[in-house]
DNA sequence: CCACTATGAATGAACGTTCATTTATAGATT
DNA sequence: AATCTATAAATGAACGTTCATTCATAGTGG
């Protein structure tokens, strides 16, 4: 017997490779009970119904990844080495490091995003992670543009298309990973950073 | 009584308009058929299986997208006034126009990229139109890049990037409608063409 | 009259959910 | 320490519902 926040991880783990493996359509309470080598009736009783585990799942992998964005783009006094520089460079290897592009989390991220206009619920998860991603990298490219003496840069502008480009390449990585590998990818969105900020990246 | 294809058409329209609203995964016979004002039966008839008609919906959707592209990035000989640079905004015009970026096609097009990874049938599809795109746009660009002489522009990385960043648009329209708005998206997309080819956008 | 189109009640498989029952743990009592 | 008791965790068979599919039947055009 385990306590409940341990088999909630459990169960939610379990979810997430049932959606990676078989889609959102197909992943059933059965399915998501013996990936995770529990009974049947398990996640009803530390989540109620299928639909909450389906949003707290949701809700966890968006949490992850933005916990991840806020450590590099929320400025700690502690760190005083720390540059505007360096967070652009960590910012693109956040983005498309092994642990945010592995097909697993993409695979689920696309399977909400696909649902998410039928369903207010995963609707507003989204979108409020979004807007949380738009707001830290339009600062930063704002500070950047500051400091850089940018002339004609719209901070706005540069980070909707950053984060599009961003969305776009993940989806390239999950559906056509022959036709795009992850250093190319990588190369692509640096060449969309270093365009709009030469002085900034190497 | 009507024709075959004209069912066929019939009913995968009803199809589009319920994934749109309902979702992939809450899209059954039922409401297909009801939507198409036919009886249940019918679908069976002429589609087989609902996974054939969920497939034909997406090569019809996707066929539909291409055939709109290949009519712009196809050189045709009658057309001599034809220029890359009108080919170039055309291009811009096309994939943000109300016809392609409307609610209801998007929906359908992310709800397959969804279910795609788990389903090689979609992923085939996909994949597969992706790869013409990717081909056709970078060929545009390797010939705006010969005929401006442009240096150090890699047409392929440019292509990748371009298309990309349109798949991302069309996400965020997709998703947050408030947040970005199409012409918003627009001046987005121009943006990054106008930094790669600044002599063939004005 | 034949082949094709169309209907919708019927069918059986699969699904989410429930709940009586069993098992495990921690604290209290002897 | 050993035993008892109370509480929570865990199980999985059973239930009612929903779904895709089938098919006997009816309608239609050539």
């Amino acid at each position: 017997m385990r306590s409940r926040s341990e088999r909630r991880l459990q169960l939610i783990d379990a979810t997430i490779r049932c959606i990676a493996q078989h889609g959102l359509s197909a992943t059933t309470m059965q399915l998501v009970t013996r990936e995770a080598g529990l009974s049947l009736g398990i996640a009803n009783l530390h989540f109620q119904s299928k639909e909450n585990l389906l949003a707290e799942t949701l809700r966890h992998v968006t949490r992850e990844y933005n916990d991840g964005l806020l450590a590099i783009l929320t400025p700690e006094s502690g760190r005083s080495e720390e540059t505007l520089a360096s967070s652009l460079e960590s910012l693109l290897d956040f983005q498309l490091s092994h642990g945010v592009t592995q097909r697993q989390k993409m695979a689920v991220w696309f399977a909400y995003y696909g649902e998410a206009s039928a369903r207010p619920i995963y609707q507003k998860i989204c979108s409020s992670s979004d807007r949380l991603s738009m707001q830290k990298v339009e600062e930063l490219f704002a500070a950047i543009i500051h400091e850089g003496q940018y002339q004609g840069r719209d901070p706005r502008q540069l980070a909707t298309g950053y984060l599009a480009l961003i969305d776009g390449l993940w989806l390239s990585l999950l559906v056509a990973p022959r036709v795009l590998s992850k250093a190319r990818g990588k190369d692509v969105a640096r060449a969309y950073l270093q365009q709009a900020f030469p002085r900034h990246l190497s």
